[in-house]
DNA sequence: GACATATTTAGCTATTTAGCTAAATAGCTT
DNA sequence: AAGCTATTTAGCTAAATAGCTAAATATGTC
């Protein structure tokens, strides 16, 4: 197995798991219509600003996320809308029959 | 937050969590040129078989794949090819500007 | 039925992750 | 500069994950 396909899988990994935590999706979800300051994201989540503040650094060190500081406020917004289209990709994958009841459909 | 907007993101999330191994993302990688029994899958990621016995589980877990028992020998295959969607889509995200590069751009 | 092969399950250990609280940092406002 | 608010960092603990080896299960052959 060749390194550079060793690296690929990697940082495609890494990216998957960026996106496995439902906290983190419900921001990525909630960044999907605008900019948001931790505090807010903190509301929504419901667990303490310290535990979003990390999903966030999380999100932001993988590429997904950016911040801008403001003030004494940090907001962050999706890096590229494209994200959402992932979500379209595993609900289709959800929702796909298997090849398995599709030979044995009429 | 809602029940139902809860439990969808946690099937998300478990989705995801699933494809969040660089062995795993070979795996499916793999199974897109056709089914593959477990004895080919071990050679190819080079762990032991317990361990990728226990990868293909989580991935049929999640619905990811499906097997089929022939002989002595269990065959694994994508349950639907859109995972590889999922993989543009993320190719994607990677590649995408940051929306501050795009503003600082002529 | 004994034996060989393919796969899974169990049980163990080391590492990683998610949450918490407390403390540190940074930017306002007075 | 003192104090307030927003955020991050550090340090801790509990739980989850990934790998291993050994044992169990299932199938096919003699």
């Amino acid at each position: 197995m060749s390194a550079p396909l060793v690296h690929q899988l990697k940082r495609q990994a890494r990216l998957f798991k960026a996106l496995a935590h439902p906290g983190r999706l419900l921001i990525v979800q909630e960044l999907s219509r605008g900019e948001r300051c931790v505090c807010e994201l903190t509301s929504l989540l419901g667990v303490q600003m310290p535990t979003v503040s990390r999903h966030l650094a999380l999100l932001r060190d993988t590429g997904i996320v950016e911040d801008e500081k403001r003030g004494t406020q940090v907001f962050y917004r999706l890096r590229s809308p494209c994200v959402l289209n992932v979500f379209e990709c595993l609900d289709a994958l959800e929702h796909a029959p298997s090849r398995k009841e599709l030979s044995h459909a009429a």
